[in-house]
RNA sequence: GGCCCCAUCGUCUAGUGGCCUAGGACUCCGGCCUCUCACGCCGGCAACAGGGGUUCGAGUCCCCUUGGGGUCACCA
């Protein structure tokens, strides 16, 4: 069996988006599987909207990702002439012929179909202009487009589709389209096909969107003597009203560099987008790169389009809950070791960074790290939630301060002892301070959750955390002595 | 509108004629754990779009209706 060779190709005029970077997950997923080829090519015919800032945004987008091509990028536009000579050739070979009828026309013939409430379709006026009368328009200088010549029988294109299954289509269906403008350039439907070709491309994984262009581009390959590839058509996503999510009307938030932005994964988003539109038999919904690779297949794509559940200015969830909770399980489970560089890149954004986290506070460093993780989502959430470990300038949260400091008044003397107290224990331990603590709870016959909760305010700002005990090791024993004993002199009471 | 595709909890989905009293995940709500909040564990709310067939039997097959999506360019 010939080497399975699947593509992304991208146009590029915005930032990569989800969908577009699902369809890059699909085609990079089975190349994978089948010990393929992905390739990456950039489509970028349309001068008018190609930017070089896209093109660099694509290419970010799917490294962070984790998804990597084994060829290109390839540029569409450095094969500008080949897509020329191709539609040369179409002409040479009769499947393919000059249309000398101009936008005006075309368009008034549309809209007297569309006022006849009749559907419209090239009516093949110069179909069968004779090789004279070309030959005399084109005396005349006047300009043509290129049409491909679609059979004129009663019969039908089709394909298996590998997700949607058997689709077949009239040709009496399809007009006789336009391979190439008046101004000599080649069309998409044109140029995607024989870059398809030369590519050797077996598989097309696209969305949903492309299904119709299908049977048209099936009818070049054939035109051309080439095999045509296989073809999987999948779901498109949605918006919860039902629209194909865009840039435009969703913005940032369908961008990949959104979630790059906002403390995600790389692989949790792609876990998270190959589960929209894919499943197991199973009930797995997590997978590794590996375990991924090799469950993947085609035919457990879903035909029925997804939606992408997120709701504009949710203050609980900036994006899909699922996507959300799929990080935090990759957060609070990963190898530790693995976490910690990308902690670091969170506090050394936010300054909070110390090379000692790398050195001799290492093993400190991810202890502290593995003890708070477990309740965070992103990234970011190790920055805030990080702070009174690894600053000592943090605010203290309103809430908490009123709740556990002010409706006990006494622990403005109550603090600073036990902050002398720990100071005398010889193994400032979970154990010592915990037996510290609950000893002065009962010589002062409060509960003990009263100093406990007064010192997770003092010592930390936050209003939740780990057990307290285990807090008060992270934070380290000079720290908290500090911190508790200038709860006396704070204006809190 | 023409052509094409699709249709199970709010969302992602399992389900290929009897294992379905429809399962899992997320969200939400209870409970356990507990010094708080998470995690974890236990439990709860919540769906086969509607109507006809076929069949001993239909979420599963067929038809119609409805709904949704895609596509109808000298964009990609």
């Amino acid at each position: 069996m010939a080497e399975v060779r699947v593509r992304f190709p991208p146009s590029p005029t915005g930032y990569l988006h989800i969908g577009g970077a699902r369809t890059a997950i699909y085609n990079w997923l089975f190349a994978r599987k089948h010990n393929g080829k992905f390739i990456l090519r950039i489509e970028d015919t349309d001068t008018e909207r190609s930017t070089q800032e896209s093109i660099d945004g694509i290419l970010n987008g799917l490294k962070w990702l984790g998804i990597f091509w084994d060829e290109g990028p390839y540029f569409q536009s450095e094969f500008a002439n080949e897509h020329i000579e191709t539609a040369d050739k179409l002409l040479a070979s009769g499947h393919a012929y000059k249309c000398f009828c101009t936008k005006e026309e075309l368009e008034s013939k549309r809209e007297a179909a569309a006022a006849a409430k009749g559907d419209y379709r090239y009516d093949r006026t110069c179909r069968n202009l004779t090789s004279e009368q070309v030959a005399a328009k084109e005396e005349q200088g006047l300009p043509y487009v290129v049409r491909f010549k679609v059979a004129d029988s009663d019969g039908t294109v089709g394909f298996t589709d590998k997700v949607l299954g058997r689709i077949e289509r009239a040709y009496d269906d399809i007009e006789d389209f336009v391979i190439v403008r008046s101004n000599g350039k080649p069309l998409y439907l044109l140029c995607n096909v024989v870059d398809d070709i030369r590519d050797r491309i077996t598989h097309v994984i696209r969305g949903q969107d492309g299904v119709t262009n299908t049977p048209r581009q099936i009818l070049i390959y054939e035109a051309l003597g080439a095999e045509v590839p296989e073809f999987a058509h999948m779901p498109l996503t949605l918006d919860l009203n039902k629209a194909k999510i865009s840039k435009r009307k969703h913005g940032e938030i369908v961008a990949v560099h959104f979630y790059q932005e906002n403390g995600f994964l790389p692989w949790a988003l792609c876990n998270f987008l190959v589960l929209l539109g894919w499943s197991t038999s199973d009930d797995r919904e997590i997978f590794s790169r590996e375990e991924l690779i090799e469950t993947f297949s085609l035919g457990r794509i879903n035909k029925s389009n997804s939606v992408f559940n997120y709701r504009k200015g949710d203050p609980k969830f900036i994006t899909d809950p699922k996507a959300l909770n799929i990080n935090a399980h990759y957060l609070r489970t990963m190898p530790i070791e693995e976490l910690g560089p990308l902690v670091k890149e969170e506090l050394i954004k936010a300054g909070l960074w110390e090379d000692s986290y790398d050195d001799e506070k290492k093993g400190w460093f991810l202890a502290t790290l593995d003890l708070i993780r477990s309740r965070f989502h992103t990234l970011k959430d190790f920055v805030k939630g990080g702070l009174p470990y690894f600053s000592d300038d943090y605010p203290l949260d309103p809430k908490s301060v009123k709740k556990n400091i002010k409706k006990n008044p006494g622990l403005k003397e109550w603090l600073p002892l036990l902050a002398h107290r720990f100071e005398e224990i010889s193994d400032f331990s979970k154990q010592e301070t915990e037996r510290v603590t609950r000893e002065l709870a009962e010589e002062l016959e409060i509960k003990p959750g009263i100093l406990i909760n007064g010192m997770r305010t003092i010592v930390t700002g936050l209003p939740a955390g780990p057990g307290l005990f285990d807090v008060l090791i992270a934070v380290g024993r000079d720290r908290v002595i500090e911190r508790m004993k200038k709860a006396g002199d704070l204006e809190l009471f």
